[in-house]
DNA sequence: GAGTATGTACGAAGAACTTCGTAGTGTCAA
DNA sequence: TTGACACTACGAAGTTCTTCGTACATACTC
């Protein structure tokens, strides 16, 4: 499932910090507690997150990896934007600039270990 | 600016084929005919097309082209999803499949162009 | 001229997302 | 044991997006 702005925010303190409690992400993403944590109950009814309450700050951890929401977000963009083309999505990406030189060598070496 | 979904199926159909009516739009994206009307006129308020008021029916043309509007929206999911790297994006949209010979073949021949 | 078709304008309601206040409970220290 | 604090739960309101009904104007036809 494809997370909202701010579910993102809050998954990305869990995938780089691992799993948290509702203070530790908050402290990260600002705003009020209680935001934070009404969006993180909610993000455990959808699914996004799994929650572990045997203490007494339950401890929220990611459902999928980083990778794989990625994916899911990627392949909306394709669906919705460019027409199911994901050459085109690359291409747009590249031509809209904002590959730096070390990036675009990155992925030609991709493409090339892609190849086999 | 960034479409919402509605309004990007909007747009589609304008730039497929050219200044269009409500009328036009409505027979491709369907729906009811004054939900497209209202979201047509409120993408005018919001500037995404511009409107000719000659005919009695107005005729509706996209603002910007459909190449810089993915570019918009490309780079905010960069942003959002990919800490501001083009080269990850790219990456995933591989990596997560959906990107067939002929695109891969595609791809490469624009990255060669591209080191020019 | 009456009726029908086609058009715009606009308000209201529902759904999803976001924010915040308040209530209630448990913990800990003085 | 009382007060301060940290935590969860939850309802409500604001915002944006979407859908739809209704009102009203204009044209065409019989």
């Amino acid at each position: 499932m494809k997370p909202t702005q701010s579910e993102l925010a809050i998954l990305d303190v869990l995938w780089r910090q691992g799993p948290c409690t509702v203070r530790q992400v908050h402290e990260v993403v600002g705003g009020g507690y209680t935001t934070t944590l009404k969006l993180m109950q909610i993000m455990v009814e959808k699914g996004l997150v799994v929650r572990d309450e045997q203490e007494r700050a339950h401890v929220y951890s990611p459902r999928l990896e980083k990778e794989e929401t990625q994916g899911v977000m990627v392949r909306d963009l394709i669906d919705r934007a460019f027409g199911g083309s994901a050459a085109q999505l690359v291409m747009r990406a590249l031509s809209a600039g904002q590959a730096s030189d070390e990036e675009l060598a990155a992925i030609r070496q991709m493409l090339k270990e892609y190849k086999r």
